[in-house]
DNA sequence: TAACTTCTGTAACAGTAGTTCCACAAACGA
DNA sequence: TCGTTTGTGGAACTACTGTTACAGAAGTTA
């Protein structure tokens, strides 16, 4: 027909589906283009439709059956794998305006990629060496906008190993959350801009005990660097009103995945017993 | 039926095709695996041999029928559209050792840019809309490991707008959280898979209230996606033991700012006031 | 709330695909 | 060279798949 791939059709559509046209939409570009290849009887069981909704979507696509639209998709396949270098999903065929998600996600994506440049390699391995050990406690804050990256964290890491303790943001409590610690311990401490006093307080008085720190941060460091023995800084800029915290998120799982590698033995039980729940 | 992959089954037979068989493997393989996905009648048209052949070439492999065969070569595609997880953007400056954080921050930045594909910028948009409008009630929920989404969700919407309520995952308390709930209200779920029970109840309460569901999932859609008004599914696979849930905050932030564009004009006194504060 | 419009799934239908049979052609052995 | 065996393609057959009509459900508007 002409050169327009099927995901492309699709998101030219876009507003004129219904509601079941939708999920069919959904479940082809879930895992595209392989469910589209299949009978629509199992195109329609996997997008959770009717058969008759599968038919109805093709026609749409402005195909004049659903063999024709299936040679589509498999030309479609065949044109990329002639050529290999064809990244992204969104090809640059698509028409005027640049959707808002997309720009906004490929920044995210680049932040991302140039978070790797910054963090050295060696010390990212160090920290989850020492957050694999499971002989020192380890402790873990965040701050306003930070402290659920610290709770997700924690969630991860009691279901890998022992030993983990989240102290809460108040100055209050922290004071008696942090009488235990010990000479060596580790502390994960989140900090990014618009930096958090009661953390700082945190860092100086676990520094005093000796404790080692670890900081996960942005690109303009927290004034907690000064105390950490490991800093983690991330590139969060985004030049809008809001700084990109996935890209922390991005690095906390890259540290839950190494961890969990790393002490697979005494993980892989635990997470089992989760499972089996 | 066994693991094997199609091109193995034909290097094993081989030496026992005959001549017109030997035909319709060269041709597949000369294609892979395309042209086993096409009709009966193509495949032979391509191979140069008649369908007939195919059929008992097909069944020389092994296969109990051709669309028996069509469900191997889709099921081995799908299988190796998963596996290449690790081809990282892996710069080649590098000596020694693998940069796990670089690979792994790239795959993440990669689930984030196939993610923008995967949601319809209509459907983007039009959430955010509702979310500007301050008329309705806006309720959050998440899971297990999906919780802190909502409260970062919550978070920053409450700076954006009033008639912000974030419902905690207790069953017993949901129930008395809903009551107030009103038609139209717009409701926002959080669920990936392991999907949470607790959620779906949730989300039938809602839909019997008649709210709007907004519906933030992973690319194998939630059981929710049913009564959901809105569905965002996000591109978290990553072949570990873990997905990828930064792609989801991505598509959160994305949200938040989209939001704080489209109600400028309260938001931007209410985050004046949180700086001042 | 009620009437209207639009959408969606079920079930019957029709067409096309895959399958099988049979006759012929080719290769091999006597 | 002839008979036998094996491989191959054409054509009829069958079964399944895609299609379509219809009735009920859902959503929308007054």
């Amino acid at each position: 027909m002409d050169g327009k791939t099927v995901a492309a059709r699709i998101h030219d559509l876009d507003e004129q589906l219904t509601a079941a046209g939708r999920r069919a939409a959904r479940g082809l570009l879930g895992n595209y283009p392989l469910l589209g290849l299949a009978p629509v009887a199992e195109f329609a069981a996997g997008a959770d439709v009717s058969a008759a909704t599968i038919v109805r979507f093709v026609a749409q696509l402005g195909f004049k059956s659903y063999p024709d639209f299936q040679r589509a998709l498999r030309e479609e396949l065949e044109e990329r794998s002639k050529s290999p270098l064809q990244r992204g999903t969104t090809p640059p065929g698509h028409s005027g305006e640049a959707p808002y998600l997309s720009a906004f996600l490929a920044q995210s994506a680049r932040r991302m990629e140039e978070t790797a440049a910054l963090i050295s390699p060696g010390e990212f391995e160090t920290v989850c060496r020492r957050l694999a050990e499971t002989k020192r406690t380890c402790y873990l804050a965040g701050g306003r906008f930070t402290d659920f990256l610290a709770g997700y964290l924690e969630a991860h890491l009691r279901l890998i190993r022992p030993g983990i303790r989240r102290l809460d943001g108040r100055p209050a409590t922290s004071a008696d959350q942090l009488i235990d610690v010990k000479p060596g311990d580790l502390a994960i401490l989140f900090d990014v801009r618009r930096y958090d006093p009661a953390m700082l307080d945190i860092a100086h008085t676990l520094s005093r005990r000796k404790a080692h720190i670890v900081l996960i941060t942005d690109e303009w460091l927290s004034p907690i660097a000064r105390h950490a023995r490991y800093c983690l800084p991330c590139r969060t800029e985004t030049g809008r009103t809001w700084d990109a915290n996935a890209v922390l998120l991005g690095l906390v799982e890259a540290m839950i995945a190494r961890v969990t590698e790393l002490g697979w033995e005494t993980a892989s039980e635990r997470i089992g017993a989760l499972e089996g729940e």
